[in-house]
DNA sequence: CCATATTAGTTACATTTGAAACCATTTTCA
DNA sequence: TGAAAATGGTTTCAAATGTAACTAATATGG
């Protein structure tokens, strides 16, 4: 008998999307920035340089919902852009100034909550936690 | 440092939408129905008379998309509505029969989609993650 | 070579979604 | 009581999103 609140599918859901609102809660208002703009932030946060693609493959987001954060990001200064000698399509991407700052105030955020989160939890079954997603996250592989 | 790939809220977000996604592929096609309609048909299949309110809070979806859910799935006959006579404003939701056809027939695919996906845990490891997601929800509540 | 296929990224359109305003009814409590 | 607050549910409007079509540049195989 299915019964949806045992349901693992759904459970990761409800899961996701609380922490997914509990997180977007500490930026949202003081940088009136989305969840997917904040994503790219991150993504170019740790690797300078990256062009579009390869953020949309280290997010998981889809190429459009890159191609449309950039844009804003890019608008509200916080994202600039290279050209590609080697590649006249791609674009190398990176933090601005002002992109640095929002993603050294809000790293930290995130971190403090995903602490708070996960304080529930001892070390061991952090680990625990951590190879059991990695393992899923293989299996759900399309 | 703050890596997206290992940082916990993003790889439950990651998770969660590629088991929704592959669930969604085992019924969107075959009954062109969506996850907010898929969810309010499970809720209905455990729990016939529920309210919509009722239906939001088991569901964890907010009661818009549960409203919008509820008028599609009248409109496509899965479901009947009973005005209820202690509170008029409140009405009691129900499969109909061919809601419950869907039903029985979604249930068992969603449930072999989840073994399939679980079949890389073993029974311990599934209590593990069982009581880990428990304790991380109830941790996350606003 | 060069025609064809592939890839990076953008744009356009339709659909979905969320927030806020909105009825109607019920509850509260002064 | 009855005026104000709260609740169930719907509607409206703007913003977010996905799909498909598109441009520009690069790669490939005959």
């Amino acid at each position: 008998m299915l019964d949806l609140e045992h349901f693992l599918p759904y459970r990761l859901s409800v899961l996701s999307n609380q922490v997914s609102a509990g997180i977007a809660e500490t930026y949202a208002e003081r940088f009136g920035i989305s969840v997917t703009e904040w994503r790219v932030i991150a993504i170019l946060g740790r690797y300078p340089g990256i062009s579009a693609t390869g953020v949309a493959e280290r997010s998981a987001m889809d190429k459009v919902a890159v191609s449309r954060a950039v844009h804003r990001l890019i608008e509200q200064g916080r994202v600039s852009r290279e050209s590609n000698a080697d590649d006249r399509r791609a674009k190398h991407l990176f933090l601005s100034e002002q992109g640095r700052e929002v993603f050294d105030a809000i790293a930290p955020a995130a971190l403090a909550y995903e602490e708070r989160l996960l304080a529930v939890l001892t070390d061991d079954e952090r680990q625990a936690l951590d190879a059991l997603l990695d393992r899923l996250i293989n299996a759900s592989h399309p």
